[in-house]
DNA sequence: CGTTCTCCGTCAAGTTGGTTGACGGGCCGA
DNA sequence: TCGGCCCGTCAACCAACTTGACGGAGAACG
């Protein structure tokens, strides 16, 4: 068999590892969160909140895309929109208690599954393997 | 700003090195082919076909999957489905003559983004990107 | 101090790249 | 000859986005 493109393998990659975090987020007592949330949790400031359109461009997605998210969180009482005091057309995107809890959770879900692939690659390969996607990510689509 | 989440790192870089796919795609005059149709095309036996089922496997997704990429490129005329000889169950898909010269050009639009992200990288560097990948894909979803 | 321009969040619709379940009809071995 | 399996197919669904348009609040300029 030819080798696998590198874009399909991207794409697969980043599938296994979803998966797991997944498994690992239901383990965790959180089974109705999927990967796409750690958008949020992982780029939220814990204490203060942040405003969606700052999370959206931490996130590197549109905010609409995050809109989603936080909308589907809201939801499920994870966070809630304040009106931003310093800016009558923002809200900021604040965590509840139960947030809080989940976004610890949520770390530790993702520090299991990296640690994992960790322990399979070997650190050294483990950390090209993330620089290189770092620069990818980075350097790739400036070029036109 | 903290380190973005492995998997979230991995489809971003599926992004990117996708979109300088179809990119490349269009600039060689196939602007109608996405990035997922290149399954089909680095996966078929160019002169024989290949069965449907085989393809999917060959691509590692379901046949479901594999069927409306077929289904998509045989109305756009670059494959057609005949009835397998050998299996009255089975059909071949065999690619046509527009379809082989696009399966040249689609591993000449792969092969090249993949040498410009090779460039990017160092070729040390690119190939510990790939086997890791690789590896991951393995081995990362055997061991629930 | 009013106009214009920009930014914030939001609604709506579409895209990509898949998945699972069910099923009819051909194949094949006991 | 008949039970089980495999082939392709229909249907429905999902995740994780995107672009476009727009109202209303801030801010910058004259």
């Amino acid at each position: 068999m030819q080798e696998t493109a590198l874009p399909r393998l991207l794409l697969e990659g980043h599938r296994v590892l979803s998966g797991e975090v997944a498994e690992a987020l239901t383990e965790r007592g959180f089974p109705e969160l999927r990967p796409g949330h750690l958008a949020v949790f992982l780029n939220i400031d814990r204490r203060s909140g942040t405003r969606l359109t700052e999370l959206a461009r931490r996130a590197r997605m549109s905010k609409q895309g995050m809109m989603v998210l936080v909308d589907d969180l809201e939801e499920r009482g994870y966070l809630r929109r304040v009106p931003d005091p310093e800016d009558g057309r923002a809200k900021v995107v604040r965590l509840t208690a139960r947030g809080r809890r989940c976004a610890a959770e949520a770390r530790r879900a993702v520090s299991a599954v990296e640690s994992r692939a960790r322990r399979q690659l070997g650190d050294r390969r483990f950390e090209v393997l993330r620089e290189a996607l770092e620069e990818l990510v980075a350097g790739g689509g400036e070029v036109a």
